[in-house]
DNA sequence: AATGAATGAGCATTCATTCAT
DNA sequence: AATGAATGAATGCTCATTCAT
């Protein structure tokens, strides 16, 4: 599959408009005008709006994935790679233009019925509890994976609620606490 | 003021097919349909389907504040009512039909521009922080309370994307070492 | 059949809102809402909608006749008592809530083949024309009845559109010359 | 930019219901209906319904104005170019199909706040007027531009209400008289 | 005489998708 | 590979009218 400039350029803006208004108030005129293409160059990319969906989610994994490993790799120390995560969160979190995690927000959006979608989240999630527990694995402390994971989906979800600082804030001293 | 048995029709419909379906893929078609009612006489108790958000809402919001708190009733030791909270949140995503929390779910659909629906999630969410305050407060330890907050946020979220009873059994131990 | 305080109401409520928002722009529900009363009662003094267009027709007619004749029983001349006329024509025109002839605006906005309707029309107009008619016949032009008649119609239109004061002022000009 | 068959036959249709039915009173069913074609079809082609009444005024105005000079233009003398034009609106306002004035229809249909269609009114009456002052130029007559404008407002209005010769014969006198 | 609740038909508009070129 | 035009189905909402009380 070769790079495809006219392609990419319907996924970037089908992303930023997936995240910042949702997949559901974002229709496909929206998408084709920005990205300036006629509608059916769109359809000879991606079969539906689904599938472009589904491209967005794969693209958003492979983004934070990466986010995520590369944050961890300037430390040695579990503890260290740990905190790391967390600070990246907070970054993330803290930006203005954050609007929570874009698989928790297509979750509440789609059916749960829809298994591709719902695939695709649990991918992603399972990618990051695994990355806590390779972390984890040296010191014997694997156990604790899934407890740092679910710090991280509150601090997603409850940081969109609120736009404040706080409940990263507390999710970094429950990390302390627990190490 | 009686009890009015067609607008309690419309809400109970428009609140089942809400959760299970989601706000935006639920048609008023589908509302009156299901119903049994006419389009008009929708709109002749409810302004529009964003006043039927707003008072289900409400309504959800009552029910589970309601339920937190009556749970909580059973119980004298700050610990135990912690714990039968979490109880009551471990009933609650082990059911069937579990699909989420409703004011997590709805943040992801709507606009965070919205407020007066921002402002009922926000709502809902401080009484349940609240309610943790209240319960710790005999004991000094209020600073306790947005980490369990944190949790139960946790646990709504990740049991909806997974589906099984890992999440929840994770956050009481989570509970339990936190106190 | 004796007067009566509500559907006196209702009549004023509906003249009022056909003639500024004109009668199709106008729903039963404003108006109901803006008279204070029942949907139902509503229909207990009017049997429809159309009901309540022709009774504001009749109304309206019997007052502009009233108007226009007593402009005219101040004076004593024929060539005063047209000169009278468009005195008061002038006047109503210049008001600031000026919005055009209701007999014109009507025609525009229903069916000609509303014979109902369009008798109404004809007949508050034939009226302006006989009362010309009367004026001249002590003189004997009554040919120039409907000229005059004419020009009153031309004021009427192109003051609404226009929102000035020249049509009025060319129309007394002409009507100088024609006398 | 080619002719285009769709759209022009939606702006016919459009045009002749606006014209013998109002515009209040032509859905856009009927519209796509009588065109022949799928609603979204006329969507790609007119941003709304008020799109399709300012084109419809656009291009009567065009008509009209054309109408008007090309009657003119076969005679020379100012008398010979105003006598026309009042034949030519004998003509019109005879006709069958004859339902008043396209411009005064709509200003009676439509809230005067409406800038644009006021604006195509007004515009559409200003060339008339102007239509008059050139004739008259060369005569140093100008003055009368505005009374025989006036005339033919009166024309189209009362025509329509009586669907009589009456009204556009003694409008034709009263040329003669002022000239 | 008066009412609030209920209705069927209609409104203008937008949706994701497909077709012919 | 790319396009503009076309579509059927659905959207949320409003209309004038009627009914049961």
């Amino acid at each position: 599959m070769r790079t495809n400039a006219v392609r990419d350029q319907i996924m970037e803006t089908a992303s930023r408009l997936f995240y910042t208004q949702g997949y559901n108030n974002t229709g496909i005129n929206q998408i084709i005008e920005e990205a300036g293409i006629a509608k059916a160059s769109l359809y000879q990319h991606f079969s539906s709006k689904e599938e472009l969906l589904i491209e967005y989610l794969e693209l958003a994994g492979l983004r934070m994935t990466d986010m995520f490993q590369a944050a961890t790799e300037a430390h040695v120390s579990p503890a260290d790679k740990v905190i790391a995560i967390f600070d990246l969160l907070d970054q993330l979190v803290q930006r203005k233009t954050y609007n929570g995690c874009r698989f928790l927000n297509i979750i509440s959006e789609i059916s749960m019925e829809n298994e591709r979608v719902r695939d695709q989240v649990k991918a992603q999630k399972d990618s990051l509890r695994n990355l806590f527990a390779e972390i984890l694995k040296p010191v014997r402390k694997e156990s604790l994976a899934d407890e740092l994971y679910l710090l991280v989906e509150a601090v997603f979800i409850s940081s969109k609620i609120y736009g404040q600082a706080w409940p990263v804030e507390t999710a970094k001293r429950m990390v302390q606490k627990l190490m």
